[in-house]
DNA sequence: CGCTTTTGACCAGCGC
DNA sequence: GCGCTGGTCAAAAGCG
């Protein structure tokens, strides 16, 4: 992939001023610039299996027009058996990317919480406790090794609880999840041999957010509209 | 009529 | 082994 493919892929997308770009090694999201909230200024950090590093430039396919990007790199500081860098964007707040390696059959998951802080600790983690990063989580996975789809979720202030990220979804099941006032929607994406799930929930203590958790990768680009599919076609292989 | 949503049943993983 | 919980299935209902 190159930067020219990043950039017709913008062109081809007509991405308004305002449009808010989440992207990761997941893939781009677009949400319309409504559903964004909260300036996001978040940090993915983790102790003691990986610790944040200086923050490279972004790559070209991250980047909305105008829209400044944030770039965080992790790694393990035990092994070198798990890589991640994530990229986003301004304009809404990510709660959590978890990982997964091939080569281990560890999979990790960070918290991510206001970074205005985290951005004076200067990569020394023996702070990031007390600067309100929330323990890691690690789980081992038992017997069989379980290839773990990789996926992340974050948070938005909408209405609606299901955003217009582009794809198609189809509903398959609801649940009521402990301590929570709010079910649980289970949706799965509509394109054939297509194996995306995302999640959606309201936050217990604040309704007024919507959290989203999308789990695998597409194997195909947004479907906005019937005339997009000829330009989006072309572009699968940059996506996923 | 075909696609989507609803919803109770079922299943698997986990902790005790 | 048992019970709890979250995730998925699938039949029925809803809707355009």
């Amino acid at each position: 992939m190159g930067s020219d493919e990043s950039s017709q892929w913008m062109l081809n997308h007509k991405f308004e001023e305002q449009d808010l770009i989440i992207s990761s090694e997941l893939g781009v999201f677009p949400f319309h610039a409504n559903f964004a909230s909260l300036p996001m200024l978040g940090n993915i950090c983790s102790q003691p299996l990986i610790k944040t590093t200086t923050l490279p430039p972004p790559p070209p396919n991250c980047l909305a027009a105008d829209s400044p990007a944030l770039t965080l790199s992790h790694h393990s500081n035990q092994k070198e058996d798990l890589i991640t860098t994530s990229h986003f964007a301004a304009g809404s707040q990510i709660l959590a990317l978890q990982t997964s390696s091939p080569s281990s059959n560890y999979w990790a998951w960070g918290e991510l919480s206001d970074c205005m802080s985290m951005k004076r600790s200067g990569g020394d983690d023996h702070h990031h406790h007390h600067l309100g990063v929330s323990a890691m989580k690690m789980k081992k996975i038992k017997g069989r090794r379980k290839v773990r789809e990789p996926r992340f979720c974050f948070k938005t202030m909408s209405d609606v609880d299901v955003l217009d990220d582009g794809y198609k979804w189809r509903k398959y099941g609801q649940k009521v999840v402990k301590n929570t006032q709010h079910p649980r929607s289970y949706y799965r994406c509509t394109q054939d041999n297509c194996r995306v799930k995302k999640r959606v929930e309201r936050l217990a203590d604040d309704p007024r957010m919507v959290i989203t958790t999308y789990e695998g990768r597409h194997i195909h680009s947004p479907s906005h509209d019937e005339d997009d599919s000829q330009a989006s076609a072309q572009l699968n292989n940059f996506f996923w």
